[in-house]
DNA sequence: CAATTTTGCGGACTATAGTCTGTAGAAGCT
DNA sequence: AGCTTCTACAGACTATAGTCCGCAAAATTG
């Protein structure tokens, strides 16, 4: 599993539980709607602003994003989670 | 303040207490020289993969750095600490 | 002090982050 | 069935991340 496709899991996953759409989302944190698509399926590596812009929006911190990301990463070096698995 | 420049203060910070030079970092997590120089001179905004690669070499967790960024831009919107202030 | 190491900074370049606009299809609702 | 909301995705674009060379000025160190 790569960075960014961890990091879109754990962006729809916050969002989703902030009930938010991805067009809610964008216009509150002024980021382009297409774009947090992008982030979300794994296509896009966000930079620190933009990790700090949506944790924001999304009540919680860039901080606590990033240590969902490199948790996630971790395990999956650990146990060789296939890439197909969850 | 802005994101960069703190991102910089706080990666220069934890290279130097790891004794280690722009280069030797830069041979070791595989970035140029010339753009650490520049992260730390706070004139670039990394990605989420960049600071993945720095807190690896730098025995500490990207979390961690972007905590450290999160609480110095916290502070100075706090009590309006100015730009020259350390 | 001289020698060495380290860093700032320049230009030119490639790769990718992030925007803007639109369309089609999925999922939900009545 | 319709209507609405949401999301995937495409293309074309601009801004900036990140590389690669070099050189000069700091800063260390002997």
């Amino acid at each position: 599993m790569t960075a960014e496709k961890i990091f879109g899991r754990v962006l729809r996953k916050i969002r989703t539980s902030n009930n938010l759409s991805q067009e809610k989302l964008s216009q509150e944190c002024g980021l382009d709607r297409s774009y947090i698509s992008l982030l979300e399926r794994g296509l896009r590596q966000p930079s620190l602003k933009t990790i700090l812009l949506l944790s924001r929006t999304l009540k919680t911190t860039a901080a606590n994003m990033v240590h969902d990301v490199e948790e996630s990463l971790n395990e999956n070096i650990e146990n060789g989670i296939s890439d197909k698995k969850r």
